[in-house]
DNA sequence: TGAGCCATGTAAATAGTTACATGATTAA
DNA sequence: TTAATCATGTAACTATTTACATGGCTCA
């Protein structure tokens, strides 16, 4: 149900093709919702007979063709209704620490790696976090403004505050993830002193 | 296929029966893979016939009747290849930041009623982990105490410290999103002072 | 004898992943 | 004219959720 509201949550600010939404799904929301382009293009059509969206095909080209999608009243209720009704938490399934919880059946080199590798990866999705945080502050971010183009000029600050809000909390996130990654590697450093010898954790 | 490797790391330790395995899901691995009974048995059934598993129909009472699952060599051999291999990271999907990022489009009490509900929420599960760590420390912990039974002295050491080492993230990673929580009270106030007067943010 | 837990499941639906398929447009 | 990117999908599979179904055991 998450993937219908974060494609209504785009649309509500303007009409867009499947395209451009999974385009989009690779920046903006898809910062906090990732979905395939195979899982976004069959959920619009559901959307519009659902009657939540529109669907318009627009010819571009000589033979090309695209569908865009706009939001109907019935999608804006629905999409207000979900932003007041309860979440429910999703529970814990988390593959990293799973597999940290069993360390010791691995190698310390191959743990070693593996954390390397999580604290890259958790490092490079925070700076896209972090880059979000910049232009927004910078008044550069692109769908930021695209948002307070429909909003009233009063709500500006608060629409702004709110997306700041939200990235923040996914940076100071991906920060606690890091420090532990680093607690783990020197854990690892002392666990095993000769065996990993070679390499420097940090 | 992270729950095959999770009931694998609960069989490594000792046979169990599907109930067993699915109460054990409540506590010491469900803190970091949830799984419903439902998805349990039949995944057990699966890898029995993959010969991950061997199964034993035990009988109890005058007519019941359980199922005992113990880990082959081969069930072994693919939980190492498993801890060996190189994970791949799960794309950001979540609903709680998914909803923030759009807290303009909800009414402020309702933002307010769901922070204080995810704060909630979040303070539960690392009660949960933290009690964890307390008894690994106390040495009461049941889980670890079964798994050291199987393992040699000189590595009772590292066993315990991965797993401590797994929970202190978790509950890192839980304070991060408590406070992020509480800035967003704090923030909600600030953008609202009127409307959110009658209620205390903390 | 009834409540609460032990024990194992099935069915149906939804959600998500991976791989593949097809063709058009645009700018170098 | 070819590479990149625009544009929309299908098929097959795996994972997960939700709700339901069945019956036995144990203790008060």
């Amino acid at each position: 149900m998450s993937l219908r509201n974060a494609l209504l949550a785009l649309l509500m600010v303007e009409p867009m093709t499947g395209y451009d939404l999974a385009k989009r799904f690779g920046s903006s929301v898809g910062n906090v919702w990732h979905a395939p382009d195979s899982q976004i293009y069959p959920e619009l059509r559901r959307m519009a007979q659902d009657g939540l969206l529109e669907a318009e095909e627009v010819p571009f080209g000589r033979k090309g063709r695209k569908i865009a999608y706009s939001i109907t009243e019935a999608g804006r209720q629905s999409f207000r209704e979900w932003m007041d009704s309860d979440l429910q938490w999703a529970r814990d399934r988390d593959p990293m620490h799973l597999r940290a919880a069993y360390f010791e059946y691995a190698s310390p080199q191959r743990a070693r790696e593996q954390l390397l590798a999580y604290r890259e990866h958790t490092r490079q999705i925070q700076a896209a976090w972090q880059q979000q945080i910049d232009e927004i502050d910078a008044g550069t971010s692109a769908p930021l403004a695209r948002r307070l183009s429909t909003v009233p000029e009063a709500e500006h600050h608060r629409t702004a505050a709110f997306k700041r809000f939200t990235y923040e909390g996914l940076v100071a996130r991906a920060e606690a993830e890091i420090a532990w990654a680093d607690r783990g590697l020197q854990l690892l450093a002392e666990l095993y002193p000769e065996q990993l010898s070679a390499g420097s954790p940090a």
